[in-house]
DNA sequence: ACCCAGGGTGTAACCGTTTACACCCAATCT
DNA sequence: AGATTGGGTGTAAACGGTTACACCCTGGGT
């Protein structure tokens, strides 16, 4: 076999220029360029001057998996998510992403469904080309598998049930925000109140259906197995769900769906099923996600500081990755708060 | 200063694994672990039995940027976007990520809003940690900037007029789609339809406005000034514009917004002013986010398969990725479709 | 009995950076 | 004048993998 030529189509274009090409154009040694490119050293001026002007010209870009080999950083940060669908996840990279931005970070960018070895191939192929990882993992024994792997790089938990006290954990206030809105919506009259449920699994929906539990006793209400209804988060199961609200007798006069998605799709099924929202049937949502104000008709939700979740989770890896953080606060509960529209009265 | 103890919380924890600590522990040559590991070479069963177990003991995760330093490959592809807000780039984002996780790659995303210098720099922080890399940027001057940028990594343009020929570039048909969607307002009686531009830069934004002018102008409509409203693909853009469309005199009956998120801002501005939609004004949108069913009145738009253009541009990356693809097709421009609801007859 | 093929293994060079250390030299201090 | 500083620079050793090459050894062919 001819060796094989550098570049076939473009026979001019050189191979990326590297810390010796360009020492060598600037007539110093590589130690000195170094020096120059990172400030990391007493550099003449007119000297790091001719070594600027080299690496320009060579359009010279220092090699990541070099650098980091010596430095054992990596300046990326890893993001693993059990999914990339819909704007609560689209809000969650927002957020890690403006504060990582910030930082001069690079991102990288993992899914994997909660299937366990889904999850556990996705955080080994990370694990060493980050210096920290955000993992978001609302099952359960997901979160414990994890808590033991307390090797080096940090790892931020959002939404995770994470019970080791030195973890580092960023939740919301599911609790509160369900307990809330039931409450809310008894006061307005209220007294059958169904509820879809998120997957048994999920930390987040278990949170939630407590809420809506403890809300309906401590209104003196009687917890119904019929009212509640099993989903999964989509809208599909929020669609089916109500679907299934509406051959309950006595019939519910109100809907809570653990999540906006599914809201949204029970909105669907009870609009082509002709019956009135809110009139009939009262609806609301959790997370307010940002599209919950255009549905037809705007959706009463929890709502939910999505981006600033995961900016805050960044925060604390970084916090996390640049020092010790001894200190620091581990573990962070953002309060969720009612927002009220015209689908509940 | 005392010698830093590796890790003082866990000081049971010893530092990660290195190939020599593998060899070590299996009684054999780091050249033996490195065969056994990756199957590349002869190794007699028990000897990989043994390489293996030893690995699995002491958790070895090779060293990624080592790895590639020799190598010469990453085993991940960058991704940089205009922005990271809002459901379309969510989707778009969900496409990637598929194709790439299809194919064991691993994803570094950035975004960078379209000022000059913050894509540069994020391009620049790239390089040399990606394979390859998707590119968005509507922006035309950018556009310009990468063309030229032809080293090895190979590159691929999203919604990006990139001209050069050689370029891989994935469009979808903006001018088609406006096209159509006009024609049909027209045939619906239309005769003053109003559009809400995108940003004079935006390839994309141009090209629908030069569809909807064309349509206008074949059937025999005059196109005017004043029915061109300025808008940058944001809500609050189609609120203001909505606005402004109500002062016009005579006003129009429609209105076409150049992306769902203006034409959702247009919906809302609407219904504060009480105006009936679609009977005393239609509107139409461009993108088919998900959201727009859902949306009061559901909205008519122009579909993009999203999530598809994401998935093709990466598996298009991918080809030139995993070996030469001097033959492949270099451009794909992705149909559209109209999908006609409620908001326009 | 000898040669040769080829499977299995080890040695060491290499990838592109950073940085400890040694060195040179001019300026300043005694 | 000689010693001392310290800024500016170069040399070379890491970092953790992969792989060309050399080597040993066993078994089959002559």
């Amino acid at each position: 076999m001819p060796t094989r030529s550098p570049r076939s189509r473009h026979p001019e274009a050189p191979r990326q220029a590297t810390i010796r090409d360009v020492a060598r154009a600037a007539r110093v040694s590589v130690a000195t360029v170094s020096r120059a490119l990172n400030d990391s050293g007493p550099v003449r001026d007119d000297t790091r001057r001719r070594v600027r002007d080299a690496a320009d010209n060579l359009r010279f870009t220092p090699h990541g998996g070099a650098r980091s080999l010596i430095t054992s950083r990596t300046n990326t940060l890893g993001v693993l998510l059990p999914d990339l669908y819909g704007e609560f996840f689209s809000e969650i990279i927002r957020g890690i992403d403006r504060s990582a931005q910030r930082a001069g970070y690079q991102l990288l960018l993992s899914s994997a469904r909660n299937a366990h070895d889904e999850v556990h191939g996705a955080f080994r192929a990370m694990y060493g080309r980050v210096d920290g990882l955000v993992l978001m993992a609302p099952d359960v024994e997901l979160a414990e598998l994890f808590a033991q792997h307390r090797d080096g790089t940090p790892i931020v938990f959002i939404n995770s049930p994470v019970t080791s006290p030195d973890a580092r954990v960023i939740t919301i206030d599911n609790h509160g925000g369900a307990y809330h809105m039931v409450r809310h919506l008894v006061r307005k009259g209220h007294r059958r109140i169904a509820i879809i449920r998120g997957a048994d699994s999920n930390h987040d929906a278990a949170e939630r259906l407590r809420g809506y539990r403890e809300a309906l006793d401590d209104c003196g209400l009687q917890s119904d197995a019929q009212l509640e209804l099993q989903g999964d988060f989509s809208e599909g199961a929020g669609y089916r769900a109500a679907r299934a609200v509406l051959k309950l007798r006595p019939r519910p006069t109100a809907i809570f769906a653990a999540n906006d998605a599914m809201a949204i799709g029970a909105l669907s099924a009870l609009g082509e099923e002709g019956v009135a929202v809110p009139n009939e049937i009262a609806v609301a949502g959790f997370d307010d996600i940002p599209i919950a104000r255009y549905v037809s008709p705007p959706l009463s939700s929890v709502h939910v500081p999505i981006a600033q979740l995961g900016e805050r989770a960044m925060d604390l890896l970084l916090g996390a990755v640049t020092g010790p953080d001894e200190g620091a606060v581990r573990r962070v509960v953002l309060p969720t708060t009612l927002v009220i529209r015209k689908s509940s009265p």
